[in-house]
RNA sequence: UGGGCUAUCGCCAAGCGGUAAGGCACAGGACUUUGACUCCUGCAUUCGCCGGUUCAAAUCCGGCUAGCCCAG
């Protein structure tokens, strides 16, 4: 059997690679570049694309004496990717950009070499687990709750799940270093990724602007009534829930409650105003291939650091689902991903709308 | 022009003779493979100005200045 492991040169996906090796695998390294460092006016800050991480992972490599590539897929990443993320906020929505990069990237793009290169199956460094049961794939959270990273997988099919494996769904963050040190990967120390990898320190705002190379216009803060309150710097700025950044001084904090594109506003309001039970998803998918008939109970996750609660769903179109959670959830943001979950188990997810 | 009220951090605001609360904003950090949220730390040797009383004043007294309100 022929793997490709994707290697970003972190210790994760290393590990990943050690253990298809010892599994018997004929193993292919590769690390997808996805865009250059001056295009995202990155000086200093070594991020995934980095000749650092490329180093590290063509280091890893030849350690477990595989064979290792470099994918150019800077293209792709900007149309799919970088594109998409600032039409997003342009928009007054929140995208997930890590989300986009694992459908189109990893799971396409990378999958299409990895069949050119005859491989039976992809290999990645996500804490999440695929099973399998009389033909069936399924996705399942990885033993350590802490690390799961099964939410920003829910755009997996049947497909591809069948070719592909996540070793490091049963380990803990501290087993996969210490495996690293054990075997002396230069990595091992090596701190965890954050932030969004083709933003450098951590300032979106100021990446759209550069990368896109507009200027975006002032607009009022207003609250529900419609008092205008002061000046926003451009709608990029802002996304539901937020708090800080705002600059306006009250009794109590403001918080974003929404963002009209059209009209060019901010409106502000009070924490308590963030709280909603009922939101729609389009964009489906469902790990089985097929939606759930009727409504259904479930676990809904709305982003990447929430904690998936209780709720009901259903279809009310072709692709749209509505759900309506048990409690009310704090900043239900459009352009997030919502997943949905049977206890450990996804079931499907979408991208959260405003409207239905 | 009389009469009254108020002047404390960028904003709001405690304080009422004993040696400057708090909130908001802001900055830095933690958390974090998204944006947020959250958490931690920092943030007025100084209380409109000038004098006076007192061992001691943002707090009492006088004057000045500014703003607000009521008369005209």
């Amino acid at each position: 059997m022929k793997a490709l492991i994707a290697m970003s040169g972190g210790v994760d996906s290393s590990v990943a690679a050690l253990l298809m090796k010892n599994e018997g695998y004929e193993c292919t390294g590769c690390t997808m570049k996805l865009y250059e460092n001056d295009t995202v006016c990155n000086y200093k800050k070594a991020t995934c694309c980095s000749l650092k991480d490329v180093e590290d992972a063509r280091n890893v490599a030849y350690r477990l004496s595989m064979p290792y590539y470099v994918f150019n897929f800077t293209g792709d990443f900007k149309e799919k990717i970088i594109d998409k993320f600032i039409d997003c906020y342009e928009k007054g929505i929140t995208p997930n950009p890590c989300i986009d990069c694992n459908r189109y990237m990893k799971f396409e793009k990378l999958y299409e070499r990895a069949v050119l290169m005859d491989c039976d199956v992809i290999v990645t460094g996500h804490y999440a687990i695929v099973e399998e049961k009389d033909g069936e794939y399924f996705l399942k959270k990885s033993v350590d709750t802490s690390k799961d990273q099964s939410y920003v997988l829910y755009s997996l099919t049947q497909e591809q799940l069948k070719h592909t494996r996540f070793p490091l769904g049963s380990l803990t963050k501290a087993e996969v270093r210490k495996i690293a040190d054990e075997n002396g990967f230069i990595n091992a120390a090596k701190p965890d990724s954050q932030d969004i990898c083709f933003v450098p320190d951590g300032d979106y705002s100021a990446s759209i602007e550069k990368l896109s190379g507009k200027k975006y216009l002032p607009g009022d803060f207003v609250l529900k009534d419609g008092t205008v309150i002061g000046k926003h710097k451009g709608i990029i700025h802002y996304t539901i829930g937020q708090r800080k950044g705002l600059g306006i001084a009250a009794e109590h904090p403001y918080y974003v409650v929404s963002i009209d594109a059209e009209k060019n506003t901010v409106t502000l309001g009070d924490n308590e105003d963030l709280f909603t039970t009922t939101f729609y998803v389009k964009h489906l998918n469902w790990i089985s291939g097929k939606a759930p008939a009727g409504e259904f109970r479930c676990n809904a996750k709305i982003r990447y650091r929430h904690t998936e609660k209780p709720a009901s769903a259903f279809l009310i179109g072709e692709d749209t689902l509505k759900v309506v959670f048990d409690e009310p959830q704090r900043a239900v943001t459009p352009g997030q991903s919502a997943v949905l979950y049977d206890n450990d188990y996804v079931l499907g997810g979408g991208e959260i709308v405003s409207e239905p």
